[in-house]
DNA sequence: TTATATACCTAACAATCGTTTGGTAGATGC
DNA sequence: GCATCTACCAAACGATTGTTAGGTATATAA
C-alpha cells in the first residue's frame, strides 16, 4: 500500500515523523520532467526517460507522483508560477501604460524563451495532450493569462472591442514566438519593443 | 514483397494494368487521419484508430503509405496546399496592400478554423512530434510562410524591420487563434478586420 | 534498541504500439 | 480462361508503454 506517500510536492510537509534518506530528488524529478516534456513533448517522453534523465527507475517516480498526468500538472504549475512572477514584477516596474506594457512583454517572452524549462512547457504542451488532466492545466493558464490582461487594463485604445482583441493578437504573437525564435538572432526585450511598437499607434498622439 | 505497391498519392497513377477492386479507400484514410490527428494529436492517434475510422485494419494502411510518418506527411502536404490556395485568391481579390493583408489573414483564419480538418492538422501538429519527418513538415510549412509574406510587400511601414515584426506578430497571433477560438463568438472575417485594423495605424495616414 | 516512516530498487504486469508476413477477393488485360 | 495487378484481411511480431507489488537501506522518534 502506498496511501501514506506523497505524491505531490506539497507546500505543506505535514507532520512528519523520519525525513527518510538524505536524498530526495524529486527537484531532479521535476528538472528532468520539464527539459524533456520540452524538448520531445508530453506523449512521446516516457517515465523511463525522466527517471533515467533523474537518475532513478521509472517505477520511483510513483512514489512521489500518482500518475505521469499529476507529473505533467506539476511541472505546468510551477511554469506558470514562474511566469506569472516575472510579469507581474515587470508590471510593477513601471507606470506608464504602454511601457507597463513592453516590460510586461519581454518578461513573458524572456519566461518563455530563454530562462528554464519550465515555462517552456505551459507553451509547448497543449491540454488536450493529457485528456485527464486537462481541466486542471487550462485552469492553471487561464489564471495566468487574467494576470497578463491587467497589462492592458490601462492603455488609451479608441475602439470598443480592442482592448479583447489587443489580448489575444498579443499574446498569440508571444507564444507562438516559441516555434520559430533562436537565440542570438533577436532578443526577448527586442522584440518586445518591435511588438509593441507596432501596436502603439492605436493609442491617440500622446502630445 | 510490396515493391509495387503505390506507397503514397501520387498526381501521376503510372501506367497501371489492372485497376483492382472498385474500393479504393484512400481518400477515407486521409479524411480520418486528418480528423484524428486534429483532435487528438499525432503521438496519440494510433493506426488502429485510423484503420477503424476509415473502415480498415491498421496493417492494410501500409499498403497506401510506408510508414504513419509518412501519412502524417501526406495529410499535413494537403493541409498546406489548401491553406495556400485560400490565401492565394485572397491576395488577387484586392490591390490596397492593406485590404489585401486583410483578406488573407480572413483566408488564413477561415482554413485554420472553419474549413476543414487538413488546414488545422498544420497548425497543431507540431514538425518535431514526428522527428523523421520534420524535416519535410518544416519545409512544407516554410512554404506556406513565404506566400504569406507576400501579403505585407506592399505596406507602407515607418521603420526598417517592421515588416519582419509585422510578419512574425501577425502569423503568430492567427495561428495561435486555434487555441482560444470557439466558433459562433467571432467569427474568422471578424477577427482578421479587428487584428488588421490595430496595426493598420503603422502605416502613415492615407490623406 | 526498537519501531516507524522515507525514498527508493527489483521485477513484473497487461495493454498497446508501429509494423510485417502471407493470403485472397475482385477487377482488368490478353 | 488465364495471368496479373489492386486493395485489402487475418494474424502475428517484438518492442515499449504506464503502472503496480513487494522488498530494502537509511534516518529519525521513542
Amino acid at each position: 500500500m502506498r496511501m501514506t506517500a506523497p505524491q505531490a510536492a506539497r507546500a505543506a510537509p505535514a507532520p512528519r515523523r523520519g525525513t527518510g534518506r538524505a536524498d530526495n530528488r524529486l527537484p531532479q524529478v521535476l528538472d528532468a520532467a520539464a527539459r524533456l516534456f520540452r524538448e520531445r513533448g508530453y506523449a512521446v517522453t516516457s517515465m523511463r526517460d525522466i527517471g533515467a534523465a533523474a537518475g532513478m527507475l521509472a517505477g520511483s517516480l510513483y512514489y512521489h507522483f500518482a500518475s505521469k498526468d499529476d507529473l505533467l500538472v506539476a511541472v505546468y504549475a510551477e511554469g506558470v508560477r514562474r511566469i506569472g512572477a516575472a510579469v507581474e514584477a515587470a508590471l510593477a516596474a513601471s507606470v506608464d501604460p504602454w511601457d507597463r506594457l513592453e516590460r510586461a512583454c519581454a518578461a513573458h517572452l524572456t519566461a518563455l524563451l530563454d530562462d528554464s524549462d519550465y515555462g517552456q512547457v505551459v507553451i509547448r504542451v497543449r491540454p488536450d495532450d493529457a485528456p485527464d488532466a486537462a481541466a486542471r492545466l487550462i485552469a492553471l493558464r487561464d489564471g495566468y493569462e487574467r494576470l497578463f490582461a491587467r497589462a492592458l487594463d490601462d492603455l488609451p485604445l479608441r475602439h470598443r472591442g480592442d482592448r479583447r482583441a489587443l489580448r489575444l493578437l498579443l499574446l498569440g504573437a508571444l507564444n507562438w514566438s516559441q516555434t520559430w525564435y533562436r537565440p542570438g538572432r533577436d532578443s526577448p526585450a527586442a522584440l518586445a519593443r518591435q511588438f509593441v511598437r507596432l501596436l502603439r499607434s492605436t493609442a491617440p498622439p500622446a502630445a
